[in-house]
DNA sequence: GTCTTAATTGTGACCGCTCACGGTTTCGGC
DNA sequence: GCCGAAACCGTGAGCGGTCACAATTAAGAC
């Protein structure tokens, strides 16, 4: 498991015997720092390439007490959102030159979480990300959560830490708001579970815009993300619920995927008889069949800015708790019509939004 | 970007004063190492759990000169296979208690994976897990191949070295030999894009499959793997060759969902007058309409086996240059069937094998 | 020419841990 | 009562760097 000791790595005495210099010389121009004559820090510099110098960075990290590799914990990676984060935020830190250490838990128990921090906490990571989409109380979590920088990433704990999210309510909302714009009343909601938080959010988003409008709450089944879950959610539906909904909010693309193809197994067509809109909008929904209106959520800028949030923590300017809102966006394809017998047109071309 | 100065964590000295024993005998029980009477043994773990010691890792790895750390490079983390790759590696690479380090390349330029790799060297990982779908020729990099060990995780460079694959050509071959077996002569590609390794070979396994039958090659197409790319594709087929195939094997699932798109959109019937088969087997590709039969890679033992083949190298018995093949394995559902006016009965109940 | 100052370069200590030994005890055997 | 082997515990060195200085040299100033 471990590996055994390593052939000999050039070292920076090994390049300063070479070019007759000290080691702290040579330590001079490989960090770019100043008080060294241009010529001996050319020849260093030769030396350097020609042996194929590779600073020993751990040796570094020990020296110096600073590092610059950032820590990324998180759950379920097969789902789009987790595994979207995993290599956003991968490439927001490979932007700053920061390295990347993974470590995935399989289930979110607290003694799971805590030594995946550990893991990372050992590795001396400057800071750590966690996104952990499962609604999990992590209050004695908080200890650790103080001897390292971290951000929570699209996830809340108990406690208040640094984090940025996507706004799942704002999102769920938008959804809704476009088919009560489309003339639907009845308002059906395929919910992702519920000690999901995007799955909790996702849900109230949905109750909070009907309510606004004065509306009743449509009929609910729930899902566990999977196209699989979403046929057979929309077979409850249609089997429990038929004439009660003209529309439904799906709580994720797979979802719909799977609802689709229920509606259509009972002959019943989208979007002439049912609206449906999507969350996530995966690469190919705009390829089913229809084309699912969905909400897009920006994965590169919430890379990018846990990743931010991260260094900020780091930086001068210490640790002001802040709560980046990151607001997803609808995108119109051809799942959701105007209600049957509803005055105004469907607004935009669908075609033009097929991916 | 770099981390300022920690507050000081508790190191073996600290418990080793607390304790009131050397910082060797620390050392000795949180390494278990024998040599230490019970009752101080004792001591010395309830001391280390009060203070909640966490060993320094890169202290560690500088003075013993071993990692426990691996690290992946790869690229085009967003489709689905180099995905499943990078989680399911992390997940072998847990199981064996070795931290996961990765690094994802934008471009698959030899410079740019020479810097990946240097990061990784850098930071002393024990071996490098390297995937690359494109076929790229890497031989200026066998020098830091030689360096550090490493595995090809389905991925082939110009030189030799210690691999995994999964049998792409023989997934084809198995779609193709399906249809072939459904009494479909003529049957045309949907291909992905050749100057990926995948792209290649499953090109190859199609063609060989309909060599082997003495049939000739149907009509080719070409995707780069998104949904939309394999709609176009589709239609490519439609209007240029219509009448000249009776079924196709596709070189995705994703394509095959933009293809089902575009036949649907001809009025064309999947799989009546068109059979279909993809290769992936994503989760949702059995809540397609028709859901869609298609070949399944097996990542998880794709993971553990690069895995375990970096491990071996490391270990006692040196680096035999093991080559694995994992064959992938056809996933019978609802997508193609017996040609029309062909004898036998399409085999299988496609409804059990709806996810 | 000597002194001051700035520009270079070198030295010792140390980061937190492991490794290879070197010391003590303890205790049974004769 | 002495010896030797376990059993236990401690010491010094060093991993490959950085840091804070000290030391040397070069360049001006007078």
């Amino acid at each position: 498991m471990r590996s055994p000791p390593k052939k000999k790595n050039v070292t920076i005495h090994d390049v300063a015997a070479l070019t007759g210099v000290s080691y702290q010389t040579v330590s001079r121009v490989i960090n770019g720092m100043p008080d060294v004559s241009a010529t001996t820090r050319a020849r260093i510099q030769q030396v350097l390439a020609e042996v194929g110098f590779r600073p020993n960075l751990t040796a570094r990290q020990l020296a110096s007490k600073r590092s610059t590799t950032v820590g990324l914990v998180t759950f379920a990676t097969s789902f789009y959102g987790p595994s979207q984060i995993m290599v956003h935020s991968e490439q927001a830190s490979k932007e700053l030159s920061l390295t990347f250490m993974f470590s995935g838990i399989v289930e979110p128990r607290t003694r799971d979480i805590r030594r995946a921090v550990d893991e990372l906490c050992a590795h001396q990571v400057c800071g750590i990300l966690i996104h952990l989409p499962w609604e999990v109380d992590l209050r004695d979590l908080q200890d650790v959560c103080r001897n390292v920088p971290m951000v929570a990433v699209d996830s809340d704990f108990g406690f208040k830490c640094p984090s940025v999210f996507i706004d799942q309510e704002l999102g769920s909302r938008k959804a809704t708001r476009r088919l009560l714009q489309l003339g639907h009343k009845k308002i059906a909601h395929l919910r992702g579970p519920v000690f999901w938080r995007a799955g909790r959010l996702r849900d109230v988003g949905w109750q909070k815009e009907l309510k606004a409008a004065r509306l009743p709450l449509g009929p609910v089944a729930d899902g566990d993300w999977t196209a699989e879950s979403g046929f057979k959610a929309a077979q409850e539906l249609i089997s429990n619920h038929w004439g009660k909904f003209t529309a439904v909010v799906v709580a994720n693309d797979q979802m719909a995927l799977g609802a689709i193809r229920a509606f259509e197994e009972s002959s019943i067509h989208i979007p002439e008889q049912i609206s449906l809109v999507g969350f996530d909008d995966i690469p190919e929904a705009g390829l089913f069949r229809p084309p699912l209106s969905t909400i897009k959520q920006d994965f590169a800028s919430l890379g990018r800015l846990s990743i931010q949030c991260l260094t900020a923590q780091v930086e001068p300017g210490r640790a002001n708790v802040s709560n980046h809102m990151i607001q997803p966006s609808f995108v119109e394809r051809e799942s959701a019509v105007r209600v049957a017998g509803s005055k105004r047109a469907p607004r935009a071309n669908p075609a033009a939004n097929r991916r």
